[in-house]
DNA sequence: TCAATACCTGTCTTTTTAGTCAACTTTTCA
DNA sequence: TGAAAAGTTGACTAAAAAGACAGGTATTGA
């Protein structure tokens, strides 16, 4: 009765669906740290389970099969990328806009490292999962951004250099920094990687990207 | 009789340790695409032995276990990697090493593919298996390099960047083109990467980085 | 040629894994 | 409040996994 009260406070009056929510995001947030751990196949749900402190059984009401969950990880992480992506507009002040992404990438590499690193393993594995998003969504997004380096090109803002190198080193550059923390800590010798480190690094990658690509 | 002779002709003379040495490599081979592809906890020894097209009990007649093969697998792979390390030599003109080193990058991105995800994959997973060589060899040679990198600084020769981040910058571009291969190759709109496109790769590269650290 | 050694593998055991299911508790709303 | 719906879970099953091992064959060098 009681804690029954302070839910109905803090949450709202009872309805169909919402301790469904709670749990299938718990069991998520688990999945993903195990599947970006250990990859689809090395994941056991046993072990998402004990991390997400439910029964496996529990698992599968919510989720059909091992696979399953593994797609619902997988596209409730692709919202995520979705917003970041965004951030790369048709401003038309390159150094702006390119400057703005990068932060943005390396923010999402701090404050998300398991989804970058869930997404670099299904990559790694040869994407099978996603050929899906990538043959629409990704492509359809990839072009209209190239066009914009395109024109910034035509318009004499930035070196001729393929756009598609260059995304692909802002991309590299960026989520580096979480797929590879074990090497970046060792190298730093450091215990673990601050946000003034993420900072850093953004700025370095920055001077780089634009004077390389010789955007001012 | 006449199969015997031809071995002995090209092989050379028998010798106890030759047959092992080269059953060793098929499955070492086969072993390292497997564990590329879905990671230690990921792989079976079923499919290794399927894809070396030997019986599964063969592979425990070389190797103690799962693990002991994995072991052997990276520290395989380890001594490709210490090739290309030392291309980033202390040579004193910092545009000609720059690019010697990222060619050599690229290049083993696409003899290697398997190889470089292999890493990827141990990285990403936080390198449980990796922390004795990143901890001796790896720190080691890091440190040189960077004091190669800051004498470049203090001789006005580069930007006044921290050495880490363009390595880890050099490192997370050049792996890209073999980690994330399907991703590119739907960027591309392409089957398969050719040798044209790591070239191209690397020439913007080289560009990019080079005059991003203001490097004549 | 002929032991001795190295190499090979079918079959078996044990453990781990995904997934099922029926009995149970909690939540909902009329 | 009470019955229907939603949520929970311990115990089970079948499949797949790593690994052991004995009884084989091939290779070697004297």
């Amino acid at each position: 009765m009681a804690p029954h009260m302070t839910k109905s406070i803090i949450r709202g009056p009872y309805k169909p669906g919402r301790i469904r929510e709670q749990s299938r995001d718990l069991i998520l947030q688990a999945a993903q740290a195990e599947f970006a751990c250990h990859g689809f196949r090395g994941a056991t749900m046993q072990h998402i389970a004990e991390s997400a402190q439910v029964p496996k059984a529990n698992i599968h009401y919510y989720f059909t099969s091992k696979l399953g969950l593994y797609g619902a990880v997988l596209e409730n992480t692709l919202n995520l990328w979705d917003n970041v992506f965004n951030e790369l507009s048709s401003h038309d002040e390159p150094a702006y806009v390119l400057s703005r992404y990068i932060d943005a990438k390396i923010d999402f590499s701090r404050t998300h490292p398991t989804a970058s690193r869930l997404f670099a393993k299904e990559m790694i594995s040869g994407a099978p999962h996603l050929s899906a998003y990538l043959q629409q969504d990704y492509r359809q997004w990839f072009k209209q951004r190239m066009s914009v380096f395109e024109s910034w090109v035509a318009q004499g803002k930035m070196d001729d250099i393929d756009p598609a190198h260059v995304i692909f080193m802002i991309w590299a550059s960026t989520q580096y920094y979480a797929d590879f923390e074990p090497q970046i800590i060792i190298a730093n010798d450091t215990e673990q990687l601050t946000e003034q480190a993420f900072l850093d690094a953004a700025s370095s990658i920055k001077h780089i990207i634009l004077k390389g690509c010789g955007i001012h």
